[in-house]
RNA sequence: GGGGGUAUAGCUCAGCUGGAUAGAGCACCGGCCUUCUAAGCCGAUGGUCGCAGGUUCGAAUCCUGCUACUCCCGCCA
């Protein structure tokens, strides 16, 4: 509809040109906006007030003059001048009801688009390391992560979501050692209890699981502990393999799905490490201090330089997520969205200076990041406190047992990633209208029971011929649904391109407020079969776009409710 | 001290990349069930968009400087 208009007002533009009204070298910009007061029509263009300076006329008389312009057509039934120099554009009944045409026909693709046209981007998120069940944070990670995921591939995007872990360093040496600790029943509280241990109590499951011998299937690992105290070894194999399913697990009830799993230890055993140190100290960007191989990172924007190689040898995590980084540019995502919370944001400059340095030809601003902040959990008016140390920590696989699935995704994904997320656990748990959740599955699960009562008191209803009579939907609440389901592909768009998922939720609630309201108004199986076709007709477009909308969030659409 | 983020109604938050008179939901107040699901709907109240400048036809939005809150600043990841 906007791509229409704006050709008109090209045109008109060109005949003003023509008629030497305008310069001919003007290149102007045409933007159309949605009126936010129906008293402006229904579209509105600014076009005469960002020309005027150029084209030496006052806004109005501009704007006059492009309106007279305009070629005649079958979309706008009138145009107006309005305030300091806006064209508001009414648009026929028509072309309003169209949109109903377009969402029946199209299904579930109502709302996709091909701006991706097919590139391949890669999504990288949650990236826990296995020393631990997931919490809150992480299924924050996963909700937007996720969702983010559905809507490149919604507007075009090939793709590719990928889980990054530690499965070697510090981290997991202190993780066996924890549970060795523990499978010779040392307990946290004791003082013999192993320095920077893990003290959970999933420790202990993890101990008495080895002491078993279970075999454990994870998603990209499976291992049979052979329950030797002294195999550190094989403790070290059993515990990674034994976290990694609890996180499958956790992800499997989350609804979330990664293409790959890529282990930090293969960055070593294919040799990438140390290729990638090679080419850095090859280029110059390196020097030893302190025992300790620094990276120049100050050259490329960094606030003081990096170690890479620890002075007992090592090497620290940068450097294998250098060498990620450069596994994949190489693997060709010349688009890459990295997920994180925002404890991590030092890193971005880190890793971007670190690709630079490599020179091989990476954009400076390569890769992406979406960093989200953090959630705090609230129940009975307090907030929950998490302690990773002390080992009480609320894990994402409780909230998602507490609230369900759809109630945890909705509100873990409903707020900006930039804003700071209060997770009110009584909030979700509520089935009320304060539960945005119930209010759009609700709207959905009513366009459904629409349906089933038509049957009930013996009616057809076929799309093709109730599209025949759409110019039935006369009232003003029918008129602001029909606008709202029309902005539909945009806000698909806006909050693929901005990775902004919360804006598919934001406007799922306002969409569900306009259908209750004119549901409530309005009955929907009339007597006159042509009213009744048209509004069933509506409220299945209606249903259609919100279950395509909660799916771009990984929440169910209930048919039932 | 340096850097990231946030600041909009009593509370929780939107605000479509600069547009017209600032938007929801809770809460509070007043209405609506013999009617397709009241898990709902309608109405009223509520604002110096943190503060001060700047950019321009026009700023909650962009720039600068403050203030408050929060996260990070390891040879941990």
């Amino acid at each position: 509809m906007k791509e229409q208009l704006t050709t008109l007002i090209q045109q008109a533009l060109d005949t003003l040109i023509a008629q030497g009204v305008l310069a001919a070298d003007i290149a102007p910009q045409i933007q159309i906006d949605r009126t936010r007061d129906k008293s402006h029509g229904d579209l509105a263009s600014n076009i005469a007030l960002t020309l005027a300076k150029p084209a030496q006329r006052k806004p109005r008389e501009l704007a006059d003059l492009i309106c007279a312009a305009l070629p005649a057509n079958s979309l706008v039934t009138r145009t107006e001048v309005a305030g300091p120099g806006f064209i508001n554009f009414f648009l026929s009944d028509d072309s309003n009801q169209a949109v109903i045409r377009r969402i029946l026909e199209q299904g579930k693709a109502f709302g996709t688009s091909d701006t991706g046209r097919g590139r391949k981007v890669q999504v990288e998120f949650v990236s826990a390391n296995p020393t631990g069940p997931l919490h809150v944070g992480h299924g924050r990670g996963a909700a937007v992560g996720d969702s983010l995921c559905r809507l490149l591939a919604a507007t075009g995007w090939d793709v590719a979501s990928e889980f990054y872990y530690n499965d070697a360093g510090a981290q997991i040496d202190n993780l066996a050692l924890s549970v060795q600790a523990r499978c010779k029943g040392v307990t946290p509280e004791d003082p013999e209890w192993p320095q920077d241990g893990y003290r959970g109590d999933y420790i202990t499951e993890l101990a008495q699981a080895y002491l078993r011998g279970d075999t454990i299937d994870a998603e990209d690992r499976h291992v049979s502990g052979s329950g030797d105290v002294e195999d550190l070894e094989d403790i070290r194999q059993f515990a990674v393999a034994y976290l990694r399913r609890e996180q499958d697990m956790d992800l499997k009830a989350f609804a979330v799905h990664f293409d790959v799993y890529f282990l930090e230890s293969s960055l070593y055993t294919e040799g990438a490490v140390e290729r990638t140190v090679a080419r850095l100290i090859e280029n110059g960007h390196c020097y030893e201090k302190d025992g300790a191989l620094w990276l120049r990172t100050t050259e490329f924007g960094d606030d003081k330089d990096r170690v890479m190689r620890k002075r007992e040898g090592g090497y620290t995590y940068f450097l294998p997520d250098v060498a990620y980084h450069l596994n994949k540019w190489q693997r060709g995502f010349v688009r890459v969205i990295n997920e994180q919370g925002a404890d991590h944001h030092s890193t971005v400059t880190r890793v971007r200076a670190g690709l630079q340095a490599l020179e091989q030809g990476i954009p400076q601003d390569w890769p992406d990041y979406v960093l989200h902040q953090m959630v705090t959990v609230m129940r009975d008016g307090e907030e929950v406190k998490l302690s990773k140390r002390a080992g009480s920590y609320l894990t994402l696989r409780d909230l998602i047992d507490e609230v369900g699935r759809d109630a945890t995704r909705f509100f873990l994904v409903a707020r900006a990633p930039s804003s700071q997320l209060t997770f009110d656990i009584d909030l979700a748990l509520s089935q009320s209208n304060d539960n945005p959740v119930y209010y759009i599955q609700y709207a959905h699960a009513r366009s459904c029971s629409v349906m089933r009562k038509l049957a009930e008191l013996g009616w057809e209803w076929q799309a093709q011929s109730a599209l025949q009579h759409l110019d039935q939907l006369q009232e003003e609440h029918e008129k602001s649904l029909l606008r709202q389901l029309d902005r539909y592909p945009e806000v698909v768009a806006g909050a693929a391109l901005n990775c902004e998922p919360h804006l598919v939720a934001a406007y799922l609630r306002e969409l569900a407020g306009d259908f209750h309201t004119w549901y409530n108004a309005h009955k929907m199986l009339v007597e006159e079969q042509a009213v009744r076709d048209a509004r069933v007709a509506l409220s299945q477009a209606t249903g259609q776009v919100i279950a395509n909308g909660l799916e771009l969030l990984g929440v169910s659409a209930p048919e039932v409710m």
